[in-house]
DNA sequence: TCGTGATTGCAACTTTCGGTTGCATTGGTA
DNA sequence: TACCAATGCAACCGAAAGTTGCAATCACGA
């Protein structure tokens, strides 16, 4: 049952984001009545939390495909996958909207700062030691810019980020827009 | 007695986005009874869109310090501006909010092309008259690209963009990280 | 098979809050 | 003074979140 609760609840919370959701409506689209889920989770932000950590889906492994940029483009198709997901639309939903507990927002922050993390950075560290990059590189600028570029694509302009479009992206951000452009 | 509901509405827009806001709590905050302010607004939606109507700032003179960067620098200053003020605030949490009426998302959405719409774009095509530029180069791309990374830095960050910041990442974007930036 | 404890369902209730209504009060203006 | 619009106020309505007490069910061991 707690699967369900758990689904419904990622769902919901994609969908309408964390102010919306409603635990009698989680219960009952999970097929069980109100009274039930307040019992296990006695806050929304409780089930909430609890629902986030328990689909913390496990990192992928390191793409690899020799060059920073296919190494890149690989990271940012499964970055735009999460963040497709309920669970990385309701991730992002709760971190942005100003309303949940602090506590709620802490931990939606952490999921989502170990999604951009650590593996990104090995991908650049290996571009380091290829010589494709100079070590003085700000890589944490650039992380977060695409990630920036990647939510407004999502959320403001609500268009799809096709492989056309992270191509582009990528491309600006390594070569930037005086030089030309590769391929 | 206008000016006073609107600056409450932006104000808590701001503060809890839009699900949070209450019409009965606008009212308090301006000082009014809550009867008078549904008399004038029959919804919410109807005070958030009138009041981020009358707050439009207008239009500042373009920069134009004679070169990209610089221009871009002035430009990100008072996007920044712009965001970090209460308008700005409760336009994009509007804006990312899955709640509001689509109506009202539709205008905010407006509002903030505006905001990061003709003004930069023209600075890019003087750019490109002064040999800055390649005429190839993608405009949109870079624009919505620091559109996304100034909330990136403002929402998922939290931390303030200071000049520094801006100069990096303006750098970034124009050109690129595999090449030596500028100081 | 029986019994006991935990889990769930259920229905009624309380509370809170958004929104409405009717009426008195005020205030400006012809 | 008389009238009309805007505001205040208090009572009310309805919906929805959350609580509680109790019955029914299930699981597991004696």
């Amino acid at each position: 049952m707690v699967r369900r609760v758990f689904e419904a609840t990622l769902e919901l919370l994609g969908a309408q984001g964390y102010e919306r959701l409603s635990v009698p409506e989680v219960a009952e689209r999970a097929g069980l009545n109100k009274t039930s889920v307040y019992r296990r989770w006695p806050t929304k932000g409780d089930l909430v939390r609890e629902a986030l950590e328990a689909s913390m889906a496990p990192q992928g492994p390191l793409p690899d495909t020799g060059e920073l940029r296919g190494d890149l483009l690989e990271f940012a198709r499964s970055a735009v996958g999460f963040v497709e997901s309920p669970l990385g639309e309701g991730v992002l939903r709760t971190l942005l909207a100003g309303g949940p507990s602090p506590e709620v927002r802490a931990f939606a922050a952490s999921v989502f700062r170990q999604q951009e993390g650590a593996g990104p950075r090995q991908v650049f560290a290996r571009a380091v030691a290829r010589g494709e990059l100079p070590a003085s590189a700000d890589v944490t600028l650039v992380l977060k810019t695409l990630a920036g570029a990647l939510m407004h694509r999502l959320l403001i302009e609500q268009a799809r980020c096709t492989d056309a479009y992270l191509e582009r992206l990528i491309d600006l951000v390594l070569l930037g827009i005086t030089s030309r452009r590769g391929r």
